[in-house]
DNA sequence: ATTATCTATAGATCTATAGATAATGC
DNA sequence: ATTATCTATAGATCTATAGATAATGC
């Protein structure tokens, strides 16, 4: 009775399908960020990667799971991209600045056709409850954490005063990515970029300088 | 040959017909603001209202053209709720602060439903040429403006240091009123209202202690 | 008061495309 | 994977009509 009953399929999917549904998602993940992941569909989605509608969408049970199955490959590329080379930098303030860079590298990048494809997606999402915001909403708060860990390193290191309300200083910074986003969209002007950069340099020497001491 | 070739109309609308255009655009507002512009459909807007398609489309030329008076209606609302009681304080650092309060009470009030109809259409539209994308851009930057002017009376009345880069100050503001109103239509908490307030504050006290200079 | 015209709307209909399914080929 | 097909809905157009308005006749 061995190998009975059982949910995972009997062979492993051939290369060919494997390459083929990736092909699709890296195509899905480019299209959802110009027009986002309602805006994205089957057919366009087909003709783009030059396939039928109904072979593309053998490998997806909904249109959901697609959606999905997007995000989930959106944040491979994300992770490759930015998370993990940043994450490679020391513990604390070094970190939160190679955050920062690696975050503003990838839109000059271009890793995503137009800008960061979870700030796009997340605010296109943000007011429709359902599967695909809750997960966009949840990668969005482990980004945040992210640079939560990496302010208390610096904290605990001394490089900002001990005082500090590090969820304030995580909005603000997070505020500043989530807005030159947007403006590197609309202006393709690498000018914006600086201004995203200074802005959290100053913003983590003011933390430094013990501004926030209670 | 007096009035001939002419292309106003014989006779003015009649009011019923300007009541239910009213009424119309009203609703896509609030629709647009969830499902986003191109998210906004005919059929859709028709059943909420409790029109026929064809009977709401008469009063458009076409999609395009609704998208716009749309646009239209939401700025005319948002100068009513928003921009013109802000220009009613004194100019200078009152008026930047007057600006914030103002942005931030319309999220509270929910002016619309789901947050500034600005900040989620442009977040969607970033990326979409064409006159609709054009024009919420305008927008965002005629907002900006208004900020560059308010500051700039405060830097002359010295309530912020003289070497300021106000543009990179207007840029610091605007992206925590970008992020809030995205964390706002997620967590439908009012603490996150007051991150961004006390954000702004503690931004524009550094900008006047000076710590801006050449 | 009558006639003509115009406005605002409804209902029917058109083409295109959406997501989705079934039968089939390789 | 494909082709063929299904239902639902998109934007858009057409015709018909109720009711308001304007010009005219009495």
């Amino acid at each position: 009775m061995i190998s009975e009953n059982r949910s995972t399929p009997r062979r492993k999917p051939r290369a060919d399908g494997l390459a083929s549904r990736q092909t699709i998602l890296d195509a899905a993940c480019r299209l959802a960020t110009t027009h986002g992941l309602e805006g994205l569909s089957i057919g366009e989605l087909a003709k783009t990667i030059g396939m039928s509608k109904s072979g593309l969408y053998a490998h997806f049970k909904s249109k959901e799971e697609l959606q999905l199955a997007t995000i989930d490959a959106a944040l491979s590329i994300f992770g490759a991209e930015v998370l993990t080379p940043a994450l490679k930098s020391p513990p604390g303030l070094p970190r939160v600045h190679a955050l920062v860079s690696a975050f503003l590298d990838h839109l000059s990048r271009r890793v995503f056709p137009a800008g960061c494809f979870f700030a796009t997606v997340a605010s296109q999402l943000a007011a429709r409850p359902g599967r695909p915001r809750d997960r966009i909403v949840a990668i969005q708060q482990s980004w945040a954490a992210e640079f939560s860990k990496a302010l208390d390193q610096a904290r605990a290191a001394g490089d900002i005063a001990p005082g500090t309300d590090l969820a304030q200083l995580v909005f603000e910074i997070n505020a500043m990515l989530f807005l030159v986003n947007f403006e590197w969209v609309v202006t393709q002007d690498p000018g914006v970029l600086e201004k995203a950069r200074s802005g959290v340099k100053r913003l983590l020497e003011a933390a430094g300088a013990g501004r926030r001491e209670p």
